[in-house]
DNA sequence: GATGAATGAGAATTCATTCAT
DNA sequence: CATGAATGAATTCTCATTCAT
């Protein structure tokens, strides 16, 4: 019974996720979603209260991803003994593997989703959270010398976040990803008062 | 005559961008626009060929001023007399100062029309746009040394865009906007090998 | 003036028939008659009353042809002079050509005005005055020997107005028109007590 | 379960039967066929895809019990032992019959669904159908003998669908149709050449 | 008379949700 | 718990008709 349940959860939100990616949101029913999923409209209701719970839990458990991946990275920053810029770099390619074990999905998010996004805590609330993070972080590091901790850890997670999402986002871009990941790197040391590290003036 | 088409459609969009501040496209029925912009549903569907179209509208209308002001400030970039940072900087302002010309409309918008924005030629498009505009510039600028330009240039177009983006909807944020547009400012001066002009290792 | 309105209301019925033949009846709106007509809405409804005055006069004309031609042919059946057969055989012809002159357009008015059909005068009020001039005829001739001239005359009416429908509608039908005829022919004669005229019998 | 889905197709149907008669196709709305049915518009449309497909099933319904009955009768046809004249007689008055279980209806299909009527296979595919097997029945019979089967076959078929919608939709004719009938069949021995059953000339 | 923008009642259709089985 | 038929409020959109210019 319990395993029945957890399955059924899950071939809701598989469903929910697929059609979301091949119609939107709006078209997306919930009818059509129990079908997909091969479970009667009845069962979805048994699980969620209503469409937009089903979403609400497919974002939940994305963003539940991301916030793993940040907080370890974060971690690994505010070990003293790790280079800071690698940890910012490992993020952002973690970041973007997880973008791309379904950008399809992760793009739909973005387009589909934005009106479910604002509910607390939401990427934007993460954001936020991590900007305080970042900052004390900074200020414990002696290695890392930001002129602003506060505007510097803003950046940075207006990098991290913004360039991971569009790293995947325009993916078409004929732009190698490696060659802007540099870019990104080169710019953290510099943020980091690193200029030697990576930067062009070496 | 002329005179009548040009209110209704004004009217239309006026009530249409206030409906989704207030409630979301979802939720905003096309009675309602019509009701509220004070025409019958008659007229609405004159003028646009459905519900979706009104919306379609009103985020062209952001994107045109968008396009302009960016393409106005890329020709300052161009222009070799004057200093390519501020032009960076003067652009960013001014995408700032749009945003705050009705903040709750460009946050709705980021929200609730993800799926309208990704027709051609959408922000996306437009962006990829600028990137290959971009790089051109910094080619010709005997005064800005990037190490890679098409690195750079995708770098500068995500920062500038994602940036203005964040410091409008993440409005909220307990930082002051002053300190957070001086980080970007060295950021840029970074990326174009003026590492004197405002880095703090000065 | 007088030339104008006559040539608005012809252009109208012109697109009406030529809309119908294309989409229907319900599918055809008046604006787009007008528009097809190259006239405004308003003129159309300076000169009809509504939509479906503008189809009735449509299927007035045409009943009005049918009419005539009935009333001509018939004033020959009366003539004692020339054979009666003749004269029902060479009417038949009359509708079968009139109908060929626009088979879409006849199609239509049986396929989508039929609702409009019933009105007084339409056709079947029209059979059943015939029904009663033919039987008054059938008696006056003394060369043709109806056994029952009622029933002879409805069933002569059925199968005239039937037949000419049947011959033009059903034209896809891999038969030819003459021998179609010709068997009508015969039926008719029989009918009229002619036995010998071109039964198989002789 | 099963009972209440056929019972639920079932009483739209009668309410669409009943709404197309009292107020014609136009004016009969889905809701209105719902209410009337006593059942909820989402029920209607969960067994029929629009408007058009309750009131084409309710025409197939009706084509399909005329062309049992029309199958049977043929198969008297063809059983040489039996008279040809009869069996198209008795088609006649079962077809009639037909007609007066519901001549109101009847006449509604006729006046208002003739645009759903030319969907193949319609009458007029059926006609066609008929007239090939007819002429082959008529090869068949050595008893029979048609100059031209082929146009006799049409005349036939013709003759026999049409006439008994006259009989029907014509009803107010104060004719009785017995005689008429009568008519029919010295016809329909004329052209199986049997002049000397039923001619007034014997 | 002509025009065509505006009207708004009304129609078709959808779909989230319920609940009897 | 599962099912899926039934519900009906709500929404989009159409189009015959009017009327100010």
């Amino acid at each position: 019974m319990q395993r029945r349940s957890v399955d059924t959860v899950e071939v809701i939100l598989h469903a929910a996720g697929r059609l979301l990616v091949a119609q939107g949101y709006a078209r997306t029913s919930t009818n059509q979603i129990a079908r997909v999923a091969g479970v009667s409209v009845g069962s979805l209701y048994q699980y969620f209260a209503n469409k937009e719970a089903v979403f609400r839990e497919l974002v939940r458990r994305h963003h539940e991803e991301v916030h793993a991946l940040v907080e370890a990275h974060l971690r690994e920053f505010a070990d003293a003994r790790r280079d800071p810029v690698e940890a910012i770099d490992r993020l952002l390619r973690k970041l973007i593997e997880l973008h791309e074990r379904n950008p399809r999905l992760m793009r739909a998010f973005a387009r589909e989703l934005g009106a479910l996004r604002d509910q607390r805590p939401g990427p934007r609330a993460a954001d936020r959270e991590a900007v305080g993070v970042v900052e004390q972080l900074i200020r414990l590091r002696d290695d890392v010398h930001a002129e602003d901790p506060a505007a510097t850890a803003w950046l940075l997670v207006v990098l991290v976040s913004r360039v991971s999402e569009s790293l995947v986002h325009e993916a078409p871009l004929d732009l190698d990803s490696e060659p802007l990941l540099a870019q990104v790197r080169r710019v953290v040391a510099f943020l980091f008062g690193y200029p030697g590290k990576s930067s062009y003036s070496q």
